[in-house]
DNA sequence: GACCAGGCACATC
DNA sequence: GATGTGCATGGT
């Protein structure tokens, strides 16, 4: 690896299209509806997505994987139900407050959730205890399909590492980096962040990975020698 | 037996 | 505003 060449700006597409060659479409989200993947995206905080996959079968061997069975539920039966995603209670907790909120102000109804605008309604969900930008995005991209990047730990892991951001950067400025440097494509959008999470699970771990890394054009920075 | 995983809210300084 | 801590299971 070059260490000697300093990129001052990089192209974000030429990144991209770099991880898209090296791995192949990643087809994400990997859930079968959108309430699933919104289900999901809460459970996954801070969490394997392998933990998160056994509570989502819990929930739909329990047949409760609906709005309205999600609604009546008890709160500590949900808890029980999702235990194996880890931090069930504050989870169960941020479910019902979802769930909650799709009630009163949609009847319920995820295509009325839908049907409001991008800004509006990722306003809308992050007024909710327990869904922060990331998860908030994750159901804005992947489920209703509205284009708004995805920001992960991966993300500012591998880019600040690469001296392209600012490891301290808050969410938005990292959000922002992205979304004025790419056309709004939800499927761009869409393939870049799974691509980085791909990428981070397989090359960032150690050194020996990280010098086969499909970004190894970069350089790392700040002492690291990995992502 | 440590350490980590597709965050977030809250307390404290 | 920055930094620390609780939340908890399951895989490596």
């Amino acid at each position: 690896m070059d260490r000697g060449k300093h990129p001052i700006t990089a192209d974000l597409l030429d990144i991209y299209n770099r991880l898209l060659a090296a791995f192949g479409p990643q087809h994400w989200w990997p859930s079968e509806s959108r309430l699933e993947m919104i289900v999901g995206a809460i459970l996954t905080q801070n969490t394997a997505w392998k933990n998160v996959e056994k509570a989502l079968f819990a929930l739909k061997s329990n047949n409760v994987l609906s709005p309205e069975s999600l609604y009546k539920m008890p709160q500590s039966e949900l808890a029980f139900i999702i235990r194996s995603s880890g931090f069930f209670n504050v989870k169960a907790l941020r479910l019902k407050a979802w769930i909650a909120f799709l009630f009163d102000a949609y009847d319920g109804s995820l295509d009325k959730m839908f049907s409001v605008s991008g800004g509006s309604l990722r306003e809308q969900l992050l007024t909710i205890k327990g869904l922060g930008p990331e998860t908030v995005d994750s159901i804005l991209l992947y489920a209703g399909q509205y284009p708004y990047f995805v920001v992960d730990a991966y993300t500012r892991r591998i880019f600040s590492r690469h001296n392209l951001l600012d490891s301290k950067s808050p969410y938005q400025t990292v959000q922002n980096y992205f979304m004025e440097r790419l056309p709004a494509d939800v499927q761009l959008y869409n393939e870049y962040h799974a691509l980085i999470v791909r990428l981070a699970k397989q090359f960032c771990k150690t050194t020996a990975e990280c010098e086969k890394c499909p970004l190894n054009y970069l350089f790392l920075s700040n002492g690291q020698n990995s992502c």
